[in-house]
DNA sequence: AAGTAAAAATTAAACGTTTAATATTGTGCA
DNA sequence: TGCACAATATTAAACGTTTAATTTTTACTT
């Protein structure tokens, strides 16, 4: 690949004639600085940019680490990321962790990770990426972080109790708020939630979001409309019966895949959801879509938190003050109302 | 960060003997290698890659140039190329073009992605990598690839008739092949097919596996059998009516989509799918497993495309003579059984 | 025509490594 | 003791850029 002197020699030139050149720096007359370009043309030239970030000693590159690409919704963080890299024309030097190995649709971590993320990270900073992205970290795998990083970081839709280092994450509250809000516009005074695993921090924001909307509409909140789930479908089938026993006129599942159980639960005792009892969602998977009825649910910003992410780093790499509130960045979703919750039935019904 | 140099001062040696202590190479005592082992532990040292490949002139990275990382196919290829390039190690470097614009759950190109697509390959080079693996890359953007290029290309899920680049492509004759021979198997012999858009490679790969089924099978090809699709799931909705007027007892969908508007076709009708009228999708997308019954299908070897297709640029990297066989390799198919498909009712059903 | 300021171009060092060519030290043996 | 040779260590150039400092050329004034 031709390089600077070679265009330098064949301009008969020097070479820092056509570094200001390619460069935009005053100080060369037209007429050189047209012969140069055509030469650059003519020889395909690209500039190593190897080499001069070892010179200028910044890369143009952040490190995105993903645990498992295959994550439904990693690869939308990840689109978020690029669109704000393409902008700001850094690079993604992209680590897939592959740390979950998948087993009946559902993922479970590896337990070799240590020494992996470890690697992998020092291979990142040895490429002098300028910054590093967690996304969707897992807990454990935070823990393998060195805590010293001689480069900015920053987590998108993870959350870490650290907090060393700034956060975007779903509003999950605000979330489950607004379709629990949706069912109570509807008429729903009895609503039934199934949850996520316990100790999950989107479980309980969402659980949150579900108390301020029964708080704000004078609803009592009632513990036994509450039934513990998994996150998997099975999880939904099952609580299906138990919410049924304490007459809800409707569910809300803290997500799709839980949801696809309630429907099938329903089906097989010939209740329709939607009109016999309304279901929401959350998540807004592919599959939710084609549940019938279509399943009114939230969507997950997943494309902002990636972008925000990416903001934030850039930020932090142009040494700009973050305000307080980028330190956890909490981006809002939107409901995505379909078919499953409709205007409860007549009046058999009192509150 | 720590340099060579001062690793080198700290220890009382020169340069030289670091760099050689830390490549491994012979030429140092046992002493002096543990003193500078402990500093560079110390000083939490990486080497700078970026100095290290300007001079060895390799930088063991290759780019991945996707058209959308939120296509569905996506995810799982890059995961393929991760793990082979891993295991190499390499590094990626991942361009997103995002040349799609997502409207109805369907995408569309972007008619402004010539300069993108040669700016971002220029990036790529100029960042030294050392090839390039394009990813279901659309006919049209390959257009806007220099012929020349510095480094070596290979295509992942791609065709390109050119063929200058080497391409892994799921064998779709094949997985056409084997789903319809399991149609036959269960005794099915007027078997409706709704294709992908007319001019699509994997189309006509799929209705060539469809007919050497039949073909092997005696069973005489019927046009009339065949209804032009698009891909969407609507026109698996239309295209179901035209098929029952020609008493098929099975219709194979070219992809689950429009499986999934059979279905709901078939539904309308009373009639249901896998007892009435078996139906086999194409694809496997996570959403036909739920479809009432489970779809049986195709799944498409996508992980397997990026490891190969990673596989086949290294063995280019090293000046390893490819096989003939290697220039379009076809990744072989495996066939999801679930329950839309089942053995052929009574004998109402004489060819 | 000389003087000078502005414009254009060059020189050389530096970025952090690797590596071939040398130089220095240590060891065993006659 | 001196020599040969192996084992260690060092020197210095190179990779392809950028950039501050410097020099040369050009154009304008008087």
């Amino acid at each position: 690949m031709a390089t600077i002197k070679e265009i330098a020699r064949e301009c008969g030139v020097s070479v820092a004639t056509v570094s200001n050149i390619l460069n935009h720096k005053p100080g060369a007359s037209d007429e050189t600085r047209k012969r140069v370009m055509e030469k650059v043309k003519e020889l395909n030239y690209h500039p190593n940019t190897i080499a001069r970030n070892l010179k200028t000693k910044n890369s143009r590159s952040i490190g995105v680490i993903v645990e498992d690409m295959t994550i439904f919704s990693i690869p939308d963080i990840v689109d978020g990321i690029t669109e704000h890299c393409e902008e700001e024309k850094y690079q993604i030097l992209l680590i897939n962790l592959r740390l979950y190995k998948k087993y009946n649709d559902t993922y479970y971590h590896r337990d070799d990770f240590y020494p992996i993320v470890r690697d992998e990270i020092g291979e990142l900073i040895a490429k002098q990426v300028e910054g590093i992205i967690y996304v969707a970290a897992h807990e454990r795998t935070l823990k393998c972080i060195p805590e010293t990083l001689p480069v900015p970081a920053v987590m998108a839709y993870g959350y870490t109790r650290s907090a060393k280092v700034p956060s975007v994450v779903v509003d999950d509250e605000d979330g489950a708020y607004q379709i629990v809000q949706h069912m109570i516009d509807q008429g729903h005074r009895r609503i039934g939630v199934i949850t996520g695993k316990r100790d999950s921090p989107h479980m309980q924001d969402r659980l949150l979001g579900y108390q301020r909307a029964l708080f704000e509409n004078q609803i009592l909140y009632n513990p036994e409309y509450i039934c513990t789930g998994d996150w998997f479908r099975d999880s939904g089938y099952a609580g299906t019966d138990l919410l049924l026993k304490k007459n809800v006129t409707a569910i809300f599942c803290m997500n799709d895949l839980m949801a696809g159980g309630v429907y099938d639960r329903l089906e097989e005792l010939n209740l329709r959801p939607g009109r016999d009892i309304s279901v929401a969602g959350y998540d807004n998977r592919e599959l939710s879509g084609y549940y019938k009825p279509p399943l009114s649910t939230i969507t997950l910003p997943l494309h902002d938190i990636g972008y925000e992410a990416s903001e934030i780093i850039i930020r932090m790499l142009r040494r700009e003050e973050l305000g307080l509130q980028d330190n956890i960045r909490k981006v809002k979703c939107y409901p995505l109302i379909r078919k499953s919750v409709s205007a409860i039935q007549k009046s058999g019904t009192a509150v």
